[in-house]
DNA sequence: CCATAATAGGGAGTGTCACTATCCATAAGG
DNA sequence: CCTTATGGATAGTGACACTCCCTATTATGG
């Protein structure tokens, strides 16, 4: 198909098409002629990835492209590999200010004391290590006094272990063609962030309406 | 203290700080004469609560605005109610667009039906209601068939909730100022996300390491 | 008292982001 | 053959979060 059928099939504007191409966020169609490409399912598998990526879970374009980037860079690798890989390269990399090099390697090895308390298997280069890095230094910047200790965070690092294993099923069946199981872990994991984020609150709301203890003033 | 004093001492330019006394994130300070103001402790209060919620939540000034605006309105209601005042007005209100309808109604009922299977004491109107039937229309939108069946939502709903009583002490006390309790609460809310989340996309890794199931092609 | 610096308030300018529109030399299709 | 479409490139748009600059005062040190 040529550009008016993939822009009528996806809903999303040539102009913008073109404009995603230019950033690499769709590979280039199979051209034809100078003037002329061909696109494929791929295209519209992909531009329904990004406007998943870009209208439900609001990332970046630039984000989108290093999630493209680094998927299309490991699609040798073995599962665990290329899904890791994957789901990294939705975040930032870790860029430490001048001045808060200190506040970030205290951060840092809190975040090691806590995953060794968890006793989780994971390495300083997984996925979500510098996130949780990047969001212990903002707690610990405006709400000085809330992680006083480490074990403060065990509880919440077993939860949300428990989640996973709700989240991720225990085996993984190799019928199912690799980009659709990068599809599913990449929406997965972004798609997922916003209920869970609502349902802490409503959860909080619960909770408050069952602690009778809003003392009065007397 | 005047504008300069006020800049150094919160560290935010003057220029910035001008334009957020615009955007109506900082109350004007008590004018001493036609072109000078005193700003007091209140001022430098709330620039830092700013500063917390752009820099480390990355929040729109909008938002931002909204929320202290909420926060001002409802200063003499008792503290259940501005709490829940203020971390509600962080999501922006629930608008539908046309052609979305039934997505939008289909995630409601969804939602109303979790409530009711986990026997929270909250209603529609409580803080992320609303965020979560758009998380659930954006699921359904773009990965139909991960949630068929609303129970399969209940133990997400169950495990944040046992958060919450971790989060949320079990007394409020009445000594500290309602203003450090919003603080708390608000930055509480915003600040400890990225934490959880960072979280489950590592116990995600350590639950894909103890799952030896990846079953090789044979 | 006066020269200099600082101030409140407002308007305009800047850089980034995610598009969106226009142009042009081909190419496709009836 | 002639209208329409295409790919590639460049420019423009609107939202956002500042940032700069201007002006008529006002404060302040000598």
């Amino acid at each position: 198909m040529r550009m008016a059928e993939l822009s009528r099939r996806s809903g999303v504007p040539t102009a913008t098409i073109k404009y995603y191409l230019r950033e690499g966020l769709l590979p280039p169609g199979e051209p034809t002629a100078p003037n002329q490409a061909e696109y494929g399912q791929q295209h519209l598998d992909r531009l329904d990835l990004v406007r998943a990526l870009r209208e439900a879970a609001g990332l970046p374009i630039a984000t989108i492209a290093r999630v493209f980037a680094a998927m299309d860079r490991h699609r040798e690798d073995t599962p665990p590999e290329y899904l890791s890989i994957a789901v990294g390269a939705l975040s930032e990399p870790l860029a430490v200010p001048e001045d808060q090099i200190e506040a970030y390697a205290r951060a840092q090895a809190q975040v090691a004391e806590l995953l060794h308390l968890l006793g989780w298997n994971v390495d300083p280069d997984s996925p979500g290590h510098d996130d949780l890095v990047r969001a212990v230094v903002g707690v610990h910047r405006f709400l000085p006094g809330l992680i006083t200790e480490t074990k403060q965070l065990v509880p919440f690092g077993r939860t949300v272990r428990s989640l996973a294993d709700v989240e991720i099923p225990e085996t993984y069946d190799p019928a199912v063609d690799r980009s659709a199981v990068l599809r599913f872990s990449v929406l997965g994991t972004v798609l997922f962030e916003p209920v869970l984020l609502a349902l802490r609150k409503l959860a909080h709301t619960d909770r408050i309406r069952h602690t009778a203890a809003w003392r009065r003033r007397r």
